[in-house]
DNA sequence: ACAGTTTCTGACCGATCGGTCAGTTAACAG
DNA sequence: CTGTTAACTGACCGATCGGTCAGAAACTGT
């Protein structure tokens, strides 16, 4: 329980819920009981807090891309990423919030570089494993969804139950939507 | 082509980009070719361009509510619905792209405490007319994914097409996603 | 030409930002 | 107790922030 470790976990949970920009020093060294130069004296710059803050979910991430860009998409590789991924994710929801809400605005930050590389790579991936446009719309939708939904769950408001066993329903519903031949009816061709 | 119009767009390009707090009112001017002083001439605060920057997306999609909550969800409201949220995406994606992106560091905009009350009324809806919390997780994660990922169209990379005819695209997939009966094959059941 | 109104600007304000630095306090080994 | 090191702090820095204000510049109708 060091003070590095402490100021790890309080900076990211304020850049996450506030976004980098708008969380100064003073709020994180106010929040850990410090004074800003004792924030200095772990960190030596707030990008470092950042990199700190999200590098062990990249580190994971990159894990699960050496998995699987050396194997095709198949059913044993698409049930092994997707329990991975939902893992990942509800492993490193405030990471994943903080990357998906301050990718853009941070674009010269090495660190988010990284990340931005690790979604390049995921794209690339089902890219060149599937052909369907409409399919590899889908799956950019449901991966991106679930990152989404899992980062920000107070969109489902407070009145609904945090749906407990999100883990299952979770792997559900992405082997679903990460079907290798979609469920598409001729019924809906007609609609567009 | 005044150039209050010139700076709400402006206004909204930037804070799309870089974020709400990262975008300085110096930054607008410059790119507006106005002094600072000038933009704060027409707007009354840096608040005031956010709120008339994505109003008109938050007054479309207010109609668009009103049009649904009224009825069930069968399969001439839902497509109806489908439509018209896969057009709004299209026609406000920047500030799609900026409310997810910037909603929770400003959460007491008021502006911004309409649009996830707008979130909030769409997330309802769907609940009141889904009973399978499998379902609302699927139902979630396709209308966040397809707004996240509408917004951040460089996740698929500069290498690839962007996608030309992506509201055929858009609506099939979530056609597909948003179905009354999800196809959910046994096997899938057996995996987790 | 003139007066009136809209548009625009530079100078300035207090506040806050990330970061530096000299020096104090606390912990600990001998 | 003493020396050393790690942990911590207040004071301060230049820069930038959003915003105010008096007045210049540009456009308007007469």
């Amino acid at each position: 329980m060091s003070s590095h470790d402490d100021l790890r976990a309080i900076a990211l949970s304020e850049f996450a819920r506030a976004g980098y920009g708008a969380t100064s020093l003073q709020r994180i060294a106010e929040v850990a009981g410090l004074s800003k130069s004792s924030v200095l004296y772990h960190f030596a710059s707030k990008e470092a807090l950042l990199e700190a803050g999200i590098s062990p979910a990249l580190d994971r991430m990159e894990v699960i891309l050496d998995s699987i860009e050396g194997a095709p998409l198949n059913d044993q590789t698409r049930r092994a990423f997707i329990t991975d991924f939902v893992d990942f994710l509800l492993a490193y929801r405030l990471e994943v919030h903080l990357f998906i809400n301050q990718a853009r605005s941070l674009e010269d930050v090495p660190v988010i570089d990284r990340a931005n590389l690790i979604v390049v790579r995921l794209a690339s991936y089902f890219h060149s494993n599937v052909d369907s446009p409409v399919d590899r719309l889908r799956f950019g939708i449901a991966l991106g969804g679930a990152a989404y939904v899992l980062a920000t769950e107070e969109n489902f408001g407070p009145e609904t139950e945090p749906l407990a066993d999100i883990r299952p329903a979770l792997i559900t519903v992405l082997t679903e939507l990460l079907a290798p031949v979609p469920v598409r009816p001729a019924a809906i061709q007609e609609l567009i």
